[in-house]
DNA sequence: CTCTTTGCAAATTTTTTGCATGCGC
DNA sequence: GCGCATGCAAAAAATTTGCAAAGAG
């Protein structure tokens, strides 16, 4: 059975916490309260929070936080790979072919290519998903850095 | 060998076009110059243009367009399947559970709901993706109406 | 002729940035 | 003490909304 609780155990968020203050640590980024704060509410949670929802939850413990800090922070914690983010890029982009496919996101530049793969097929919908709610669509997203941004 | 023009061919675009149509009357929606303009942005490019591109793009035909009706006949293009959005909501959601696993992402309220599927596991990245760049993270998302939002 | 859709303008929401101060190392 | 990180404030982007006028069916 799922454990469905909004919150993780307190030692897994333990765990968690060690392995970024060793992330943070071996980049050279200081262990600052309020990135500890922040990845805390996120790490914490069950519900992924967007980014006003953790600065409401870090106000809590420090109420001086700023929201650009949350930003800031959030952001930075992604490209140490200690948490993702659930959409694709900042800004919407749109698709007119409505046949399954995956795509490419571009983490630096947004640009999106298509992807078709022989060897690989857009999953089907596991009965267990449906639990949630009717599903209309499936979305893949590869994500990293493109050719022309990596020169 | 995978054809990698930037737009569609006429004929494809004619076809998707007729569904268009098509749909649009079965659902009780005017066919307007604005509408089809929108769609066939869209539609022809393969570079999953922004709603500010679509914008531009469609001011070239129509320039007294305004970029509200280009969001609204988006979102409208989405809810017929006419079109997809990349992304996953308009806001941006964070987590912190570094597990490979997929979402389901409620496209009305924006809930996002962890899925940690038995008889799915989150695809292997194919060879061919990484002509792109190099892949940090994949991300699948199963986007639906949740339940309590059903009601 | 009716009623949806549009354009305009303005408001809201979300995200980013510059700069002086503060705090981890 | 040095230099990254933060808070503040303001700007920039992105998206949404109210309302009167225009145009599709």
């Amino acid at each position: 059975m799922q454990n469905t609780s909004l919150f993780i155990s307190a030692q897994e968020l333990q765990a968690r916490l060690d392995l970024f203050e060793n992330k943070c640590r071996a980049r050279g980024l200081r262990v600052t309260n309020q990135r500890r704060e922040i990845f805390c509410a996120v790490a914490a949670s069950r519900e992924h929070p967007s980014a006003e929802t953790v600065f409401l939850q870090v106000r809590k413990k420090l109420p001086k936080v700023s929201l650009d800090t949350v930003y800031r922070t959030l952001y930075s914690l992604e490209e140490m790979d200690l948490l993702n983010r659930v959409g694709a890029a900042p800004k919407e982009r749109f698709d007119g072919n409505i046949c399954p496919h995956a795509h490419f996101v571009c983490t630096k530049c947004g640009a999106v290519y298509d992807i078709f793969p022989p060897q690989y097929d857009v999953p089907d919908v596991p009965r267990e998903v449906r639990a949630f709610g009717n599903v209309c669509r499936v979305s893949v997203q590869f994500k990293g850095i493109c050719k022309p941004c990596r020169k």
